[in-house]
DNA sequence: CGTCGCATTGATATCGCTCAAATCCGGTGG
DNA sequence: CCACCGGATTTGAGCGATATCAATGCGACG
């Protein structure tokens, strides 16, 4: 479970001036703090917990679009949209903050520090969505996990400990929970992976 | 085949200053603009052509992480990072020019509008980046193609011209080119897609 | 306890990948 | 004008990996 962001530290970060941010709400789990439709009335902080940013396909199959956990930003994105195109989720009970779109547009505008560390943390996103794109034309589930663990992972083993259940890996990696428990049971079977409880990480040091 | 966007129009688009580019230079289909581990030098708009931004993995099998068309910038999320981390690849011969990293880096830093245009175009990769990730979390090859149109596609028959060969749009679906070849026909035969050579839309709006 | 959700394993069906082969089409050179 | 060539387009056949359906164990929680 990842420390709880400081408002302080979050602030900071991004050098936020106070109009720009409202008291921290506590959500619980399943609450949906936008849906797809409604208009953007700001971006989301997160203090503590996890929320998801999905769509429902029409047959009610859900697709992840954004993971946010403690410290990240969720759907900024948006803030270009007059709509958000998608539903926030909150998966893991916690506090968010509501950063005001009219205000971060404002400081967009005027505020060329802060412009710089938000093209920042665009970027960084951006990069993260194109390596899960990367992951996800891989079509072999084992491959899907060496490629989780070589994004993701820390260290020459690539280790990373799994935040939540393997079913909520398994969806990150667009396999069936089932595939995923069999295939790291394969691997770990070979000698390639070494699991223990939520910590994965590479026996021998693999690519 | 898009329109070859001037070089006046690209600047003007983004506020860039005149010391931030080069002048345009022509590139052959199957050069290399940069290659992963190159040090970042800069950001590349292309003018007439596509670039594509490739990762090889163990294998030697392409993966696409971005296709950059007419007056598309390529590798933007790269600014950040002191070294580019995959392969730009001209896939249709064309002009591009070069921004100048360090000038950018220096725009971001004092023009504030600038920065708000260029946070804009990051928030519009980040989303379309996310289309592709929802789109390849589509298990079926047909759920694919209703997607690529859904997102893509314009007007209730959301039409379509794709740009190159099926086998390229197969590769941007990731799925085998057999399969889409398939899967089209199918749907043309079941009456759900109607195809006009290199166009493509739903016979009744679905959705 | 009873319930609920995750973890795990088994059995089976299915869809897409792969290999193969035929055709089409645009360009190129004689 | 025609033969030829390379690449895209199609269609066929079979295999294999994954999804799906099912059943069970297990731990948390009220």
């Amino acid at each position: 479970m990842p420390a709880k962001a400081t408002l302080p530290g979050a602030v900071a970060s991004l050098g936020l001036r106070e109009e720009a941010f409202d008291a921290p709400r506590r959500f619980d789990k399943g609450a949906r703090i936008f849906r797809r439709g409604d208009p953007v009335r700001g971006v989301f902080l997160v203090l503590e917990g996890e929320v998801r940013l999905c769509r429902f396909g029409a047959r009610g199959e859900e697709v992840i679009l954004q993971r946010a956990r403690a410290g990240e930003i969720l759907a900024e994105a948006a803030l270009d949209s007059p709509r958000y195109h998608c539903d926030a989720i909150v998966t893991e009970a916690g506090e968010f903050i509501r950063l005001s779109a009219s205000v971060l547009r404002a400081m967009l505008d005027s505020d060329a520090q802060f412009a710089r560390k938000w093209a920042g943390m665009l970027s960084g996103e951006l990069r993260r969505a194109r390596a899960r794109l990367e992951r996800m034309t891989l079509k072999s589930a084992a491959d899907r996990v060496r490629h989780y663990l070589a994004t993701e992972g820390r260290g020459p083993a690539c280790e990373t400990t799994i935040s939540g259940s393997l079913k909520d890996l398994a969806r990150e990696l667009g396999v069936a929970h089932e595939t995923l428990y069999r295939t790291i049971a394969d691997m770990e079977r070979r000698g390639e992976l070494e699991r223990a409880g939520r910590r994965l990480r590479f026996r021998r040091p693999a690519v």
